[in-house]
DNA sequence: TTATAAGTTGATAACGTTGTCAATTGAGTC
DNA sequence: GACTCAATTGACAACGTTATCAACTTATAA
């Protein structure tokens, strides 16, 4: 910057004037000043410029999520990409695989750059660690799970709700046996939809029977062997409610492999893709992460602009989609 | 940090030095420098850090991929994140979706912001705008595609090759007359991949008939599209090769809605999630996404690193999957 | 003509940190 | 007791930028 001034003949500032778009600069010294920063292939540093500015902001936010690659966590990640680049801030993604050290290590890293806001897919259940963030500045934002310890917006999915429509649709064909696989129950959205299951059979006055029940199930290959497991059993279930998208998957291909797929009925909790060309189509409780990634976003700009209004919690409505493997009859 | 230093009763210089692990600091400065740190809850401010430091590291690089949603993209994306975090490096990510605009705008924030590196998925086929950056010092390597106008590293695939292996695999079966899906012709692995279908048309003497060739078919709707209109003709195709992972699927949901994904081979390139549990199961040319994001994230910290040497260029080899769909016969 | 205002421009300090180098202390050597 | 040396600590400048405020120029009004 020293020397686009010396070359355009003037001072510092009025370059900084001319980069930063302030009006108070003539238009004679305004093309100089352009000039000379493109034949001296000049290149603004942010965050010399953030260090120095009054509004300290540095244009980047934090994205902790479950893991980048996962359909859900992608799609999210998308959106808040979009949201982000059209006010020309970068994202800072990283992927906590459910693990709180892991989570609060990506976090650090997020803060000591000076993010100006995070969005997070929290792993951890105690985000009190989180308060003197907070207090020095930074936005926050928690999308699909709740904050644990302290009052922050959140979005979240009707997990509960959700999975009581697709446990209610899987009784309504006639189903009085319905396996269920669920992932680690030390995330959140893990246990309330296995309350969802829990209320949805007593509101039936279905007796619960605790061999149908998987929990703790993580991942397509341990899915896969837990539905063998079940159907295994003297007296297997009819039907099966996969509480997560990989669940989905490992037991879909379960079933396949068992040739069980038009037998045993089937519902997800969050759609896969190409669930729709399978034989039968999986019929599952879609969730909704493009409006999701998209509200977290713009509540954290809004936080970021200095809404200091109490906290918001949203909840994103799920659909039922019937393909197929649903609507299997007992 | 200034109060951290009044409180422990040291000067600045001391406190920067415990906070980076400096050897020359007695243990008992070292206690009182960290109690101090705690009791006030200071953050070390990385950018300031970076600012003042000689190597002027920043300890985080830029990743530009297609779109971050895409699943071959976020495999790459969270296989470099694990081994950037391995080394303490936080990943920077933006989706360009093909657009030369886009690319530059990302790449642009990127460096303003001094990432120590970038790992770019190009859409753009000059990079002459790099050169500059390069020769201030930012490492950088291309990944799927080759940079245009620019010597860099690259890990690749082997796009042709694949392409014939998979063309080679359908005429195998009897196919003659085999309709052609492509995406937009201004993207690299796309050029390649037709003319990997061209020279296998060739080698077993086969008349390319334009009729069943489509170009620029971008996304799951214009491949759907595309293949009714394939189907269409008045000589259809007996079998389909689709040279992308969306296209595949949309190819994939049209056969099905017409009942004919028994009766049309159908090979893809790049594997797609549930492929196998399909009927027929999706015979696809699979990439290796994991493997190019480590080898490129790898190479990236050697240039880091500060290795100067001749540029590398890696090719992935490509993989035949055979589940059903590709063995259909004529 | 002078006073006033508006529009430009620049000198300097500061953001939070670390590199350089000099100063101080204490122990060991002859 | 004087000397050397290593270990520890601090003063100050600097990284690349912007905020503050003062100074200068030119136009306008009285």
């Amino acid at each position: 910057m020293r020397e686009v001034a010396a070359l355009a003949g003037v001072s510092l500032k009025t370059v900084s004037r001319v980069i930063n778009a302030e009006p108070a600069v003539s238009d004679e010294v305004r093309s100089r000043v352009v000039g000379a920063i493109q034949r001296l292939d000049y290149r603004h540093d942010h965050a010399a410029s953030s260090l120095r500015r009054s509004d300290r902001k540095t244009s980047t936010i934090g994205v902790l999520l479950e893991d980048v690659a996962n359909p859900f966590s992608s799609a999210l990640h998308r959106e808040i990409e979009d949201v982000a680049l059209r006010r020309g801030v970068l994202v800072l993604a990283g992927s906590s695989d459910e693990d709180e050290a892991r989570e609060q290590q990506l976090i650090a890293a997020f803060t000591s750059r000076r993010v100006d806001g995070l969005i997070i897919v929290p792993a951890s259940h105690d985000h009190s660690y989180l308060l003197s963030e907070r207090r020095a500045g930074t936005s926050m934002v928690f999308v699909d799970r709740p904050p644990g310890f302290l009052d922050a917006d959140s979005i979240l999915t009707d997990n509960q709700a959700g999975t009581r429509q697709g446990v209610g649709h899987l009784i309504a064909h006639g189903h009085h046996r319905i396996g269920y696989l669920g992932d680690l129950m030390t995330i959140t959205t893990a246990t309330e939809r296995y309350q969802g299951y829990e209320q949805e059979l007593a509101a039936a006055r279905i007796g619960l029977d605790p061999q149908l029940v998987r929990l703790n199930v993580h991942g397509i290959d341990k899915a896969d062997a837990a539905t063998v497991e079940l159907l295994k059993l003297t007296e297997p279930p009819s039907a099966l409610f996969t509480s997560q998208n990989l669940l989905t998957i490992g037991a879909s291909r379960a079933l396949h492999r068992l040739d069980l797929h038009h037998r045993i009925a089937l519902v997800g909790f969050d759609d896969v893709l190409l669930g729709d060309l399978l034989e039968p189509g999986i019929t599952v409780i879609a969730q909704d992460p493009s409006t999701m990634g998209r509200k977290a976003a713009e509540q954290l700009f809004r936080r970021i602009d200095g809404d200091q209004s109490a906290s918001v919690h949203l909840v994103v409505p799920t659909r039922l989609i019937t393909r197929g493997s649903g609507e299997i009859r007992r």
